[in-house]
RNA sequence: GGGAGCUUAGCUCAGCUGGGAGAGCAUCUGCCUUACAAGCAGAGGGUCACAGGUUCGAGCCCUGUAGCUCCCACCA
């Protein structure tokens, strides 16, 4: 027989079983059509990213799933691979270039491009080499990437599909600019934030007049663009105002006084300057009145030359000039008030974003919408838990269309093609083209597309579409996406739409949606605050296992979690029990051991044990099926613990020490049960149940391969377990009252146990000596032992003679709290028992079950009042 | 301005379709009992935020209130 390191060491052996794994090719998925498909994409980490606990979080819920549905008989597949992270690598990399004194500009497309698929060579492995030190069960032989051959094939594919439907279109439009990025953002990449800020009075004089409208705004350095002045057409304050000319301060144009119901008459003055290049809405109010659009400000936010006295100025800093300026010039009214304003801001670099008007890519989001919503109204595609669905449909019915160009050039190039002398333009598959019209060599657009476009993809095209692979045939649609709340928006959503319209087919039918793991102060996990956990740490220092487990545990879907030491030192110390419960079987197995099945005769402990066990796996498995992760880890670890270790184990050791026969029975139970936990505890805890398994079984398989344990109508024994249960409640009475009287264990005594069940007890009596310190016992239907305290339970009456010990008024007065405890609860059973609505409503199981109750309370205060009298 | 979530033992959180409130940690009392002190055996501790309602029965369902958190939204 194999033997167990003495103490649990996970780092022993954690990187040695997941080679093992993988050398044997266990996590390989191969088109298996005798059985059922069971699929999920990753999440796709970005190429730049360090694991974090969202990673870990993520990526153990779907390995979880992802090894119960392997050893419950399913074909798995957990296809994993990177993203290439458009904005946020190439920042990387042009804040790395800059650092060797160089720009993206000086060294140009091509060799900026050879750099970044260097760097992605170069980081797109270590998360993924993090990803399996988590154990993560991924098919690594299908590893895609975002950018690769075939995913770029499917992007140019549903681009110029789009296109030529019409649900792609080239338009000036205003977006969002991060001036940082220097690329246009979707709506989705823009977060906003309160910030402080100020509201800052003008006067607009009127030509030629001292008259003026006073008008608030938080952003003064606009007034360079101003067209036009609005008030509501309803507002009688300035009715006859309108048409009238007034000059913009500092530059003095002349611009008209407009009308346009965007103005709320109650808000401010109800005067509202309009900067159709910088503001989203006064955009819209400058199509309506055919508003020039004067742009003031350059791609990184400086006042272009236009405003030679500004030119140049930041945005912030102009700010401050203008300001002064207005002073000088008496157009500032007062000093600012402050107000808390909305600020946009990029999602990557938190810099506040601007509204800028330019020429960009759009999906038209309308007819793409309503049948993402719709296959969620119809269940196609559940979200757990359902509350998600809410956020979904919110987002949906009130989308925009989505802007999809990005002015950089890590990512998928726009295959569109322009002709520089006819400026015609082609959309293509193709990677070049020549003008249709004129002959020439077209252009191809320099944007590339937004990120999420290729991920949006991403449930098909790494299954191989657009070829009709039998992959996609065999694991499409996939199954279960697991991912956090965060990005529904982002992803989710996209990849709804994106599935319902290429492949007619939604992309999975249940989201499991994850919260976030926030510091132990419930904040959120920042680089700022430095107070970040990181996944790899803990692992060295608790184990992968631990980890895992922690993080599975205690939580509901969706609910975010607080990362607590302590709690992945209670997980390390639930596998250091199990490890050392296997020690204790293993040493105690022959050499030659070899399990072959339950024994024949079982005792009344094994079948308690069995049955017990039984019932876990059904439940166990229902909760895995319901997506209750955490519940399920909640019951192995009660069942592993209190009922395995606790008792179970405890229960076999008489038999272990008596050897022979009764040795061989406790053995074989206690391997069964303990490679059935294994089992059951494999997906969430996958090095240990492994390592422990080859070291027990020791005939070469592996557990991660092993069918899954399932309710088994023949190992239901619950009359034994009831029965067995009387046995545990006495010997739990026993130590209560030996504790209450402050007795040693050291200090052994005689029980007298007055008892109905005569047999049952008579069975138990090496149980009574073990483990409730009993030096003899004797069995009978009737006692009368002077000076002994008692335990009493539902099924016995338990005479324990202490002789100096006891203390007849303390045990008075036990018996007499206990008396009164058991009242309390015959008064409860008989009140319901006796309500006529609950006899006439309840259910006719939960009725019988409070008469049995109120018999066992019965039978426990006859026994009592028994004692009592004895006393007294 | 909408929407969602949370409020349960000192702390962190579970609690499945409504059927006498649970775990881990912490606290207190005993134990080195030949797998485990990362352990064993006991104990204490909760008007389940508040107010109504539905029901034979409510932590769970309905209405309202308060506090905290988050998401969405074009009031300059």
């Amino acid at each position: 027989m194999k033997e167990l390191a003495k103490t649990y060491a996970p780092e022993e052996y954690e990187d040695r079983i997941y080679q093992e794994w993988m050398q044997k090719g266990c996590f390989h998925a191969e088109i298996d059509k005798e059985k059922k498909p069971y699929t999920i994409v990753i999440p796709p980490p970005n190429i730049t990213g360090q694991l974090h606990m969202g990673h870990a979080l993520d990526e153990t819920l779907q390995d979880i799933l992802i090894r119960w549905k392997r050893m419950s008989g399913y074909c798995t597949l957990w296809l994993p691979g990177t993203d290439h992270a458009a904005i946020a690598t190439e920042a990387k990399i042009v804040a790395a270039m800059r650092e060797e004194g160089i720009t993206k500009e000086e060294i140009g497309r091509e060799k900026f491009m050879e750099r970044a698929w260097a760097w992605k060579e170069k980081f797109g492995g270590r998360i993924v080499e993090q990803l399996k030190k988590l154990g993560s069960s991924c098919d690594w032989d299908r590893e895609r990437f975002t950018m690769d051959e075939g995913c770029s094939k499917a992007v140019k594919e549903v681009f110029v599909k789009y296109y030529e439907k019409g649900l792609i279109y080239r338009g000036e439009r205003i977006i969002n600019w991060c001036p940082k990025c220097l690329t246009s953002l979707s709506d989705a990449e823009v977060s906003y934030e309160d910030q402080a800020g100020h509201f800052w009075h003008l006067r607009y004089y009127f030509k030629d007049s001292d008259e003026y409208l006073e008008l608030a705004t938080t952003r003064p350095e606009t007034l360079l663009g101003d067209t036009a002045v609005a008030v509501n057409p309803n507002d009688e304050r300035y009715q006859h105002l309108i048409g009238k000319t007034v000059l913009v301060p500092i530059v003095h144009r002349e611009i008209p006084v407009i009308a346009d119901d965007y103005v709320e008459m109650d808000f401010g003055t109800g005067v509202v300057k309009i900067t159709p290049a910088h503001d989203p809405n006064d955009f819209e109010v400058g199509k309506r009145h055919n508003l020039e659009i004067i742009n003031v400000m350059t791609d990184d936010a400086k006042i272009v030359d236009r405003f030679p006295k500004y030119a140049g100025l930041d945005r912030y800093d102009a700010r401050k000039e203008i300001l002064a300026d207005l002073e000088e010039e008496g157009s500032l009214v007062r000093n600012a008030e402050d107000y808390n304003h909305n600020v946009g801001t990029c999602y990557r670099c938190g810099t506040t974003v601007e509204p800028k008007v330019s020429t960009q890519w759009f999906v038209k989001m309308k007819p793409l919408a309503q049948p993402a919503i719709d296959a969620v109204k119809n269940r196609k595609t559940k979200f757990v838990p359902e509350r998600f669905d809410k956020i979904y449909y919110h987002w949906l019915e009130n989308i925009k269309d989505w802007c999809i160009s990005r002015q950089i050039w890590w990512g998928h190039q726009i295959p569109a093609f322009y002709c520089d002398d006819c400026e015609e333009m082609t959309v293509t598959k193709e990677t070049s083209c020549t003008c249709p019209k004129c002959g020439k060599p077209m252009r191809q657009d320099p944007d590339t597309l937004d990120t999420w476009f290729s991920s949006a993809l991403w449930p098909f095209s790494t299954l191989g579409w657009p070829e009709q692979t039998e992959e996609l045939k065999y694991f499409y649609p996939t199954n279960t996406l697991v991912t956090g709340y965060d990005i529904i928006f982002f992803w989710v959503i996209r990849m709804m739409f994106s599935a319902i319209e290429n492949m007619g087919e939604v992309p999975f039918d249940t989201v499991l949606i994850h919260g976030l793991v926030r510091d132990a102060q419930g904040r959120k996990m920042s680089k700022s605050l430095g107070n970040g956990i990181d996944p790899l740490e803990v692992i060295s220092q608790y184990g992968a296992d631990a980890l895992r487990f922690m993080l599975a545990t205690g939580n509901a879907p969706g609910n975010d979690m607080r990362y607590i030491d302590d709690k992945v030192k209670a997980a390390r110390n639930f596998a250091n029990k199990l490890w050392n419960a296997s020690r204790f079987i293993i040493m105690n197995l022959p050499e030659d051991f070899v399990f072959t099945g339950l024994p024949e005769n079982l005792t009344m402990e094994d079948k308690w044990v069995i049955s017990k066990f039984n019932q876990l796996a059904k439940e166990v498995n229902q909760n895995l099926e319901a997506f209750e992760l955490g519940v399920a880890c909640s019951k192995l670890y009660d069942f592993i613990w209190d009922v395995f270790c606790d008792w179970y184990i405890e229960l076999t050791k008489p038999r272990i020490q008596a050897g022979g026969e009764a040795k061989a029975s406790a053995q074989a139970v206690l391997v069964w049960t303990m490679q059935g936990m294994l089992k059951l505890l494999h997906p969430f805890m996958p090095f240990i149940t492994e390592e422990i398994w080859q070291t027990l079984v020791n005939d070469g398989s592996m557990i991660m391969l092993a069918d899954y344990p399932v309710y088994d109508e023949t190992l239901n024994f619950s009359e034994e377990e009831t029965a067995f249960e009387k046995i545990i409640a006495a010997i739990k009475a026993v130590r209560n009252t030996r504790t209450e009287l402050n007795v040693p264990p050291s200090v052994k005594a005689k029980l007298y146990i007055e008892t109905e069940d005569m047999d049952l007890f008579a069975g138990a009596k090496l149980f009574f000596e073990k483990l409730a310190s009993a030096s003899e016992i004797e069995i009978g239907k009737k006692f009368d032992i002077p000076d002994s305290a008692g335990a009493v339970t539902a099924a016995a009456r338990i005479f324990i003679p202490m002789n100096e010990l006891v203390d007849k008024e303390k045990e008075l007065a036990r018996l007499e709290k206990e008396k009164q405890k058991v009242q309390k609860d015959i008064d409860f059973l008989s009140n319901k028992l006796s309500n006529q609505g609950f006899l006439s409503k309840a259910p006719e199981k939960l009725i019988e079950a409070e008469k049995a109750k109120l018999a066992k309370a019965q039978d426990k205060m006859d026994k009592i009042m028994q004692s009592i009298k004895a006393y007294s």
